[in-house]
This record gives structure tokens, sequence and C-alpha cells, in this order.
DNA sequence: TTATACCACGAACGCTTGTTCTGTGTCAAG
DNA sequence: CTTGACACAGAACAAGCGTTCGTGGTATAA
């Protein structure tokens, strides 16, 4: 890669920037921080971003950068972000909560993630593990789960089920045998649970967990 | 909460054009979306989300706006994130790479995660996990842990320690008894591992982690 | 010595974007 | 009927911001 100092130095300030105040750099502001006085020394630099893949520039639009690092962890771009309902807790005992369709953002709590975690599509919603139930799923009270909604699963989907006569939630891996369902737990040493179809009801598929060990700030 | 319906259309159109372009909309951006033909109208409505505690402003700066809404996990502001250097995997059988002082985003993989998950702060970084060995941990192989630099640690934090005798890193929370070390593994139902403290390295603090069930685009 | 590429810079301009001003309409309360 | 609050609207202006132009310096290769 064939920059030189001062364009990594506008690099490095263009995503720190964007970190902490939620918006990209001026042209004026980068030439601030780095000590370049000419707006057009700054486009010249911003221009070779470009030309190394580094950045994305939209023509005669205020702030319109935006950084798509070659070694961003993926291509999406890790300024964006997708907002996911937080609906509830996912325990043992009962069905999980379900969202209602168009859910607005201001109707109770919101969980943003960069797109790097979880790219944006239809029917995300995220739950607060509630007790020691999905330690099969290697999963720990107070974890989220962030799913999708959807009521079929293919073979190897993790999934969170209702067990109608157990009456009990479950996540696990699903497959489809002659005439019965494997619930497979994620914890390789653990044995599966066999289940009538007529049983199991798909209520959601699990994308991502997420476990915080560190308090936020309340 | 007394908004109106076209300032929740507003608020609404604000988080999700943040998620989608990375940068805040423009007044006017704002007022051809929701139908609103004066500028001053769109300043209006701005002024009563501000006063709501919903988004925040900065004078005469353009898309000088901030989602900080109520209903967000936490007050931070989900449209901020930090960036954490992605160093490489960690095993049973290695100790664990460390951050060199004052790594730059282009020297490798990052990861950006919104600060509603992790506050920014020194000493971040993230590894992938690589095998079976952390299921105690309740961490599955391919999860990725974000940790905090330290060499020390307070009784119950979950660290990362390499244990010479044994040349094997684990994840465990760590308590000092009379004249041993606990090594307590997160899975409740297992028991802990007690070694002499000469034999402990601790090499960080895991702070969190993450699994991705959904395969991101390449 | 000349040509080319890269890097740098100040200035000016055009456009984008936010703020302010003036005016109008609706509704509820007194 | 009057007043005040709220919401709206167009226009103008001020400030912010990106683009372009003309110019100069350095290094390298021919």
């Amino acid at each position: 890669m064939g920059l030189s100092e001062r364009q990594q130095r506008i690099y490095e300030f263009i995503t720190k920037f964007m970190g902490e105040k939620g918006r990209p750099p001026t042209i004026r502001e980068i030439g601030a921080k780095v000590g370049i006085t000419s707006t057009s020394v700054v486009n010249y630099n911003l221009n070779i971003l470009v030309r190394e893949g580094l950045i994305q520039r939209e023509k005669e639009v205020s702030r319109g950068l935006r950084v798509i690092g070659a070694n961003a962890k993926s291509m999406v771009g890790g300024a964006s972000f997708v907002q996911i309902p937080l609906l509830g807790k996912i325990a043992a005992g009962h069905p999980i909560p379900v969202p209602d369709a168009g859910l607005a953002p201001l109707d109770g709590e919101v969980l943003s993630l960069t797109r790097d975690l979880i790219p944006d599509q239809e029917g995300l919603f995220a739950l607060e593990v509630k007790g020691n139930s999905m330690i099969d799923a290697l999963i720990n009270d107070g974890d989220i789960v962030v799913m999708k909604k959807q009521e079929t699963a293919q073979n190897g989907d993790m999934v969170a089920v209702w067990l109608k006569d157990e009456k009990e939630t479950t996540l696990k891996r699903l497959y489809r045998e002659r005439s019965r369902i494997r619930l497979q737990p994620m914890n390789p040493t653990m044995k599966p649970f066999y289940a009538d179809p007529r049983n199991v009801e798909v209520q959601g598929k699990v994308v991502l967990v997420i476990r915080q060990l560190q308090k936020l700030p309340a």
C-alpha cells in the first residue's frame, strides 16, 4: 500500500472522528487536524484514499466521505449500523416475544449494532436471556440473542423452539430426520433431544449472540 | 411524550438515514422525505425533538444532528462506534497475541462496534476463538472475544490466563485465595481449577463476547 | 536539460446547508 | 371577541463546505 504518512494520518483521523462525532469530518476539519492549510491539498489526498479503496466520496455533498477500509472486518462499511428492537426476555418456561409488524424505534428499547456484526435485514429482534437454561447452547444468563423472525428452519439452523408438551423454550440446532426432529445442543459434548414434529414450534432463528461482561454507564 | 406524528416520522427517518448512509441527514433531506417544503418548519420540529431529549444539535455545523434517543439501550448514542484491532486467534495451546503500543487501524483488521456494546477505552483488542477449549467459558469455536489489556485482575474478573506449566491459555473467572488462585469456569455446572500463583500469567480481561451465526458477505 | 509525476499551496467560486425573519392559519381558553 | 400557543410556510441571508484554477517545488528518468 503506497500511502504517505500524511495520508495515513488523514485516514486514521476520519475513522476516529466518525466514531466520536457520529458524522464524517469536513475537508476543513481534516486539514485543521493534520496541519494542511489548503482545502485543495486535503482534496488531493482524499482522492488518493479513494483510489486506494479506503474511502468513498459523494460529489458535492457535505461530509460526503465514507470509510470502506480494506482492513475492516467486512467490506460493508463499519460506519453504518442497524437498529434492532430489544423486545424483552427469553427464558425456558415461556414462549419468546416475537415482534409485531412495523415496530418503530420509538416503541421501546433499541440496540444499535454495526453492520460489521450483522447486515440489515427484515425481521430482526433481540432478547435478553434469563436463567441458566440456555447453557447447553453456550449462552449464559444475561446474554443478548439477536434473532430473525421465521417459523421454518433449514437443517443446521440455530433456532428458538417452543416445545408445547414440555412448555419450554429451547435454543438448539434443528435437524429433520425421518419421523422426528433432532434438537442438537451447540455444546458438542452434549446429547441431542428428539421431538415429535407436532410438538415443535419454531419461533425464530438465532443470528448473533452478544455477551457483555462490563457494566455500561446507566 | 407529546410528539406529533410528523415529529415521530422525522425521528425515524433520521435514525434510518444515519444507519444507511453513515452520516446524519440535512434539513432539506428531512424535508424532502417527510413532505415539508420549508426549512423553517423542519428546523422548528427538530427543535422540538431537542427539547424532548431525542436528538442533539450543533449550531452552524452541516449535518450537526445526533440521535440520543431515550429509548436507545444506553444513552451513549448508538451512532458512535469504537474500532478495535482484531489481532488474531486465541487457542488453548498458545499464549494470546497482545497489542503493541500505538496500533493504527491500517495495521491489520479492525472490528467496528457501536458504543452501545462497549464504551471506548484504552487497550482493547479482539481475538477469534480457535477450537473447543473455551467451552467451559461458554465460548465456542469461531466466537470473537474482545479483551482489555491488563496484567492484573480483580476477583471475579473474566480473564485470559496463560498457565506456564501446562502451556495453555484458558478463559476463566479468577479469584485469589489464601495461597492459590482459583480459576472458575463461567459454566456454573463445572468445577474450578486451582493453580499456584507463580504458574498463572494474566494476559487480559474479557469485556465482550460475540457469536455470529450468520455468514457475512465476503 | 527536459519531461513527467507527485506533492503542495492560496485563492476564488459555486453550491450546500443552517438560521432568521415575516407572515398566516388553527385552536383553545378567558 | 381577543389573546396566546402551536404549527406552518416562503424568502432571504449567513455560514459552511466542496471544487476548481493557477502556481511552485522536488525527484527521477531519458
